[in-house]
DNA sequence: TCACATTGTTGTCAACGTTAACATGCTGTA
DNA sequence: TACAGCATGTTAACGTTGACAACAATGTGA
């Protein structure tokens, strides 16, 4: 009789979920996402995200996972004009890292929270690999054109990383003392490469 | 009648539930830490500790403040001996800075979050300055003796300083793929000295 | 067709943060 | 010293949350 009586079954609840999950996120970080408010969101009933996922961490873990995935497909996609010199393509890298943090802060926060965590599900620490395999991929190709000084690629894009996620961890609302974040990264990368020199 | 019936007043309950509360976050992280696990332990009422903090984010950033006071402390007397020259002051800033970090993971994670929520307190934010005031005192002075290449000192610094925090945020457990932290410090601040000099 | 797995609902529980009203003990001042 | 006022602690209660169990509706494959 009703106009549109919800169909019993929502049929697409969990991607629905997370993507709800995700938007409340970063309104409200970990404490104001609860099964609950989703519920209310999605109109179904509050116990029903529990049929997708065993508790909230599997929830945030999920998260975290498509996280590392968007976040390696975006690196990927800064790094994939092989033409370009090293200092350019690891400048776009940076950018595309440090942009990504900055749309999404409470989304990383999560992805390393649950990284770190003793018990990380095997395929998050997959993803987060993925994710952070094109600096060490980019720094082997920049070696290989003579542009980038010797040693492991891996641990020369740590340093460049390092350096990175420092900054943004510092700052606050995408500026550090009032100079704003892309500033900053130029000012990093260009020292960093400087260093890196063969 | 009783043996040792607890006074009324606790006496030192504004200080018992921050000692508490560290060793509490450190175990199970903000989720963890809850007033009426503080009460029980402390053996007082549940709601006792919200006469000395209005409300559970009050506890957090008493915590995150002594956590910058101490951080300061630390640091402060790492850099003391002016005898010494610049490289060795700042790697022995850094390895305090480390070594802090890695022994209170959960408590700098929280002082990290209360800095850069956008109502964090006045007094916090000050203490955080202070915290990190050594750094570009001891670049300024490793100019004043030629030993530094001209430039803001506070941007020195910055690059330093964001170098070693993104180290600590990628690794985890103290090692970033099986290599020790102090490692991995020592050939960082060895790459900055490097870029560093005059 | 129909047994069975999947998905969603209802009802319930313990734990939590927070508030209000009340009890107790300390302290400064007359 | 007496006692008023205030700081500190307690009791009771409310609303929210994550989680579990039992049940209902739906989809699906033999």
């Amino acid at each position: 009789m009703k106009a549109t009586p919800r169909p019993y079954h929502h049929g697409n609840l969990r991607e629905s979920l997370l993507h709800t999950a995700e938007k409340a996120l970063e309104v409200g970080g970990v404490p104001g996402l609860t099964f609950r408010e989703l519920s209310r969101t999605l109109g179904v009933s509050h116990t029903s995200p529990l049929r997708h996922f065993a508790n909230k961490q599997a929830l945030l873990d999920a998260l975290a996972l498509r996280g590392f995935e968007r976040l390696s497909a975006i690196l990927s996609r800064a790094v994939k004009d092989r033409g370009q010199n090293f200092n350019a393509r690891l400048m776009k890298l940076a950018r595309a890292y440090v942009g990504f943090q900055t749309r999404h802060p409470a989304l990383c926060q999560l992805m390393f929270e649950a990284k770190h965590r003793a018990d990380a599900p095997r395929d998050l620490m997959e993803a987060s690999e993925r994710a952070f395999s094109h600096g060490p991929a980019i720094f082997a190709e920049g070696q290989a054109n003579g542009e980038v000084t010797d040693g492991d690629p891996a641990r020369l894009s740590l340093v460049a990383f390092a350096a990175l996620q420092g900054l943004i961890s510092i700052s606050t609302n995408g500026k550090f003392k009032g100079l704003p974040l892309n500033l900053l990264v130029s000012e990093i990368i260009e020292r960093i490469i400087q260093g890196f020199r063969p």
